[in-house]
DNA sequence: CAACAGTCATTCGTATACAAATAAGTTTGG
DNA sequence: CCAAACTTATTTGTATACGAATGACTGTTG
């Protein structure tokens, strides 16, 4: 195995793509019922530990980008389960909180989220799936 | 840290979305003078390896829908990487190769793709870079 | 051989993802 | 205090990503 031969299944960008889709596949399943995609609970997730939180924030808190968060803002609050207000101190930012459908969702689906990461790791051993989390988050 | 509490930043799918994000901006650095994404590049690197092949087999290889094989196809084409032919056996099969445009581009950029490879995996030691690929083959 | 099942490519619709430009509002530095 | 720098949110355009449906074609099987 020569070091510059490239090989694409050994490129950690090709992996992490194919990584990510079956993490995706995996959570699609397990949210069927919900009609939650992995952004869409990310982005719930966070306005739920944050009680209250404006758009940019949320999208920095959850690695998206503005033009990303709008469109997944709209579609939570399209379903009325986020609600904004403006902020009264700076006129620019939009607030947004759980309506009381959201919080109910969430708890419906609290423990989706954490079978949807027990599968995605389920080929690793205990030991393995920490040393994943690390170096992930190490090159993150 | 308790076992049933859902924290986003060390649950896989999140940090997978996330190390996926930063590789994908690394190699648009490295082929900004090229003009080719992750999966444009991901594409030509197969039709090279395999000299000729069909668009869904080709869509197999690469780990992509057959809608979006076909966006991809249409684009690479569309800039003379690749040509296509009808096969003369199966003729719902399109078969695709490079174009001599398409192999000058790819000897250009034949460093790039290990680069990005490098940059990515920049914040672990050797030892962890090959853990984290291996690990990775085994959720994939 | 005829019915059926499977494959190949396309199309439509929805949802990220992000660059770039813009408008409006806030903060900062001189 | 005022102009420059920055932040917030929006808009436009391009590129994956994929479910679902479709039409055309191929292979199989009774």
């Amino acid at each position: 195995m020569s070091n510059d031969t490239y090989c694409l299944e050994e490129q950690v960008g090709f992996l992490l793509r194919r990584a990510h889709q079956r993490a995706s596949a995996l959570f699609a399943v397990e949210f069927a019922d919900h009609g939650l995609t992995p952004t869409q609970f990310t982005a719930l997730v966070k306005i739920f530990d944050e009680g209250e939180v404006s758009q940019n924030k949320l999208g920095r808190l959850t690695a998206m980008d503005p033009a990303t968060m709008k469109g997944v803002i709209g579609r939570l609050a399209g379903r009325g389960l986020i609600a904004g207000r403006a902020d009264e101190i700076d006129r620019r930012r939009m607030q947004w909180r759980l309506t009381e459908t959201g919080q109910a969702l969430m708890h419906r689906v609290q423990s989706a989220g954490l079978t949807v990461t027990r599968e995605t790791l389920g080929p690793l051993s205990a030991g393995e799936q920490k040393i994943l989390l690390r170096l992930l988050q190490k090159i993150v």
